[in-house]
DNA sequence: GAAACTACAGAAACGGTTTTCGGTCACGGT
DNA sequence: ACCGTGACCGAAAACCGTTTCTGTAGTTTC
């Protein structure tokens, strides 16, 4: 419960014994005011716990100070940095965001745009749900950044993982391990991600004059259950590997898993590499779990960044690639 | 990229031919109006795009038709849950929430109660990392709503989770699946809720005039690892069990794979429960885990909606529990 | 022909901040 | 004593787009 008025310009002022005009010039750092009256302002206004109103500020400068961000999987372990990062550019630009969540359902979505609108946000983040390209939303009356999902339109801007580098790395790490028989387990194909890592990793096989165990890629499912799956079929048709990269870390924790209790030891006999270092999985794992990390935070950062660019004027269309790095644990890297 | 002047009310009368006023009436389906005059507003503002200036309409009705949302872990799989209820119940009374994420640190809570208060949010939803009972901020110039970590504050209101009701039906399903020697394993003393959990558990032991396996409950760690640990030291010291009560999934998942690869038989010879009924540990385990749900999303959706009542002069102080229920998978209810 | 009513327009109000512009005061030079 | 100068400050306008109050012309009713 609560509701005793916050204080106005004029309160500090009243209280500082001085005009609006000069409260405000104190406040703002104008010139034009005397340091023993710009001191006694500061005095009121702390004591007062004056903040100033940003409703009557947006109403001179035009702008709201506020950006709309729109999600269509709050729930979902990807959108969550991306938020987190988004969140944290803006608190540092003195931006506040307004989150909507679409459930990936494209009616809410343009409900959530046209309220955002009416807000008058400054501009806009549309964080997808997952990585594959959407849809523009063609011209609206505010800046637009894509985030996760890039947008397929040229004109738009766009923030996404470079995935293909996440594979490359993955597989150069396993390689570097020594490892040269390696099979790569990945999730649903008809995900844009699942092909671009397994692309990278190829390329990065064939680089050292390898092809992958098994010849090619197995596509599957995003689950534990698909990653212990392909470990039995792995062991059946094609025996005799010595790592297994993994589209993601939930594979990976089934394939060690698997790996376990057929007897087979990590990393000793065979390496095991995941990807999304998701900390729950990575790190609860038997052995932990090597994994590359998409700093999907650092997508929302330069989301934000960008977004505040074109605010201001600066904005240049395009798509943006962040690069995914290792993060090394005991499933390549034996302890001791 | 973007830019053409959001169309203002004016632009519409203009178009339509009608003065302001009479559009404003048009608009928000006022009388005073006649049908013809209506319509032809109706299709300018259609032809318009135009959006009502949401700040514009603050200016009278003193509201702002948003709320602050501050958590303390935004990437805890706690908050989430919460964001989307208050999220979904902010979107259907047409209010916006503005996310702020404090990191647990009360400064920068602190910073972002000036800034939200700045911006004359109507209200604050302020969600706690963990359940326990946190300090209240006070008398602030809004209403206030904790969710999740109650406040202390006897005149604040809080919307929580009743965790004993969450460990007595958990029992009690034990119970009826004519389990008598429960065994407890749960979390972190530190925390509330692994205590609130427990005492529910052994309430409803006590009911049936059993006491729990091994006297006491186990406290650990919310962790896998502490889940299979626990297994060994019953198995040592206190074996004969026939059902685990886990304070948490990740908890029952440890101990799920150390029984199974202890060669017990889960839930022939052994029943488990979980706690949170964490999607991706309750569904993706081996057998899959009848777990406790704690309805956050209710918890968030409720918050919401006593701060709407708050916000309306209707607030009544007080915790406010919401209670958790059970969701039956194969480990204590073999499929067939 | 007055009263009542309908449909619309004009203008005020909303609210706090920023900014413009003019005014006051002290002081030093003439 | 007077004026110029510059530092400092205050009164009031401007700002935004919507809602609402008040007024009025025209039409209908009795």
């Amino acid at each position: 419960m609560a509701t005793e008025r916050a204080a106005t310009l004029a309160d500090v002022a009243a209280l500082a014994g001085v005009s609006i005009a000069t409260a405000s010039k104190a406040l703002n750092n104008r010139d034009q005011v005397a340091a023993a009256t710009r001191a006694r302002v500061l005095e009121a206004a702390k004591e007062l716990a004056f903040q100033p109103n940003a409703l009557a500020r947006s109403l001179l400068s035009g702008r709201t100070g506020t950006i709309g961000l729109v999600t269509h999987d709050l729930d979902g372990r990807f959108s969550i940095p991306i938020l987190l990062g988004v969140e944290d550019a803006a608190g540092l630009g003195k931006m506040s965001a307004l989150l909507c969540d679409a459930r990936g359902d494209s009616l809410r979505e343009a409900y959530h745009l046209e309220a955002l609108q009416g807000r008058r946000v400054d501009g806009l983040v549309i964080v997808g749900a997952r990585n594959d390209p959407r849809p523009s939303l063609g011209e609206l009356s505010v800046p637009v950044v894509y985030a996760y999902a890039p947008s397929t339109g040229p004109d738009d801007m766009s923030v996404t993982v470079d995935h293909e580098t996440g594979g490359r790395i993955a597989a150069e790490h396993l390689l570097a391990c020594g490892r040269t028989r390696i099979a790569i387990v990945t999730g649903d194909p008809t995900y844009g991600a699942a092909h671009a890592r397994a692309e990278g990793a190829l390329a990065a096989i064939a680089a050292a004059g390898l092809e992958p165990w098994g010849t090619t890629p197995l596509f599957g499912a995003w689950s534990e259950a698909w990653g212990r799956a392909a470990v039995e079929l792995l062991i059946a048709s094609n025996p005799g590997f010595d790592a297994v990269l993994c589209g993601s870390d939930q594979i990976a924790r089934g394939v060690l898993d698997a790996l376990r209790e057929g007897g087979v030891s990590v990393p000793r006999e065979v390496s095991v590499v995941g990807h999304d270092n998701w900390e729950i999985f990575a790190a609860g794992s038997r052995p932990s779990l090597t994994s590359v990390d998409m700093h999907l935070e650092t997508v929302g950062r330069r989301a934000a960044q960008r977004l505040f660019d074109a605010i201001d004027g600066r904005g240049t269309p395009g798509i943006e690639y962040v690069e995914s790095s290792l993060v090394l644990r005991e499933s390549t890297v034996p302890t001791g």
